[in-house]
DNA sequence: TATTGTTATACTCTATAACTATA
DNA sequence: TATAGTTATAGAGTATAACAATA
């Protein structure tokens, strides 16, 4: 007899879902020359402006440490800029770069495309129920 | 101006919450000798009885090869069989160890204390129709 | 030829913890 | 002392592609 019924655990599903979507969209990225961690940042630095690294992390739901790798790729392709705060010569702020901003657009497109091809099966209404749900958790 | 509203996209969010679940999920794992995907691989085995490696990869959503490492790791630790079927000698019958069957329960009630925290902020209600959706998405 | 499972290789993503510089 | 950000280290998790054995 089996003890354990995994159909019945949210975390089941969400770790199935977000594992699909999420190499579904890096393969669609890849060709553009980022990755998905990369992506969300870039997207959550033009979403935010003026964002430091501690708020970015925050954000994102991950450490400083995580965050500095990624910044560190994202200016080595020169998408971002982080000039040091007047204000306090510890903090960077965080921008777009020109090239950053030049490319943003197409990127949102690949992940607008990609969002609606993967939550085909949903309609307006479920994907919106589906997004507070999501949110309400995330707190 | 910004032309971004990552808030608006349900990967966003999903990405989000599944992390965060993940992580601590981790933590509380670790201290019982497994992983997530270890964990995963073992619910799904106990939950349908004479599943093969294919079968088990689709039912997660990974490749053949993914499985095999973790498989790897499971038998290593004596917590399934890999039985050689008598149909098909390709085919290898997945099944927990007496070993495997004993610790399930404990683990089932970690992943259970976890989901029931992590998800406190929705009602019995709202975690169905948050399993309904994912499902439906999942197809 | 097709399928099952393994292996080699390489990445992405993240955490922890120690560190530097500044406040 | 506390905070912002970096770095060193480690590990989880996954994909791709080539491979062996079997069908």
């Amino acid at each position: 007899m089996s003890t354990t019924n995994l159909d019945g655990h949210l975390g089941y599903w969400l770790r199935l879902v977000s594992n699909q979507l999420a190499t579904a969209f890096a393969r669609a990225l890849q060709e553009r020359g980022l990755s998905v961690a990369e992506w969300v940042a870039l997207a959550r630095i033009d979403a935010s402006a003026g964002l430091n690294c501690v708020q970015l992390a925050g954000a994102l739901g991950v450490t400083r440490g995580a965050i500095s790798k990624v910044l560190d790729k994202l200016q080595d392709k020169e998408w971002i800029t982080r000039t040091v705060s007047d204000l306090d010569s510890r903090v960077q702020v965080l921008a777009l770069s020109r090239r950053g901003r030049r490319r943003l657009p197409e990127l949102t497109r690949v992940a607008q495309a990609n969002e609606a091809q993967f939550f085909a099966r949903l309609d307006a209404g479920e994907q919106a129920l589906l997004r507070g749900l999501l949110r309400k958790v995330a707190g």
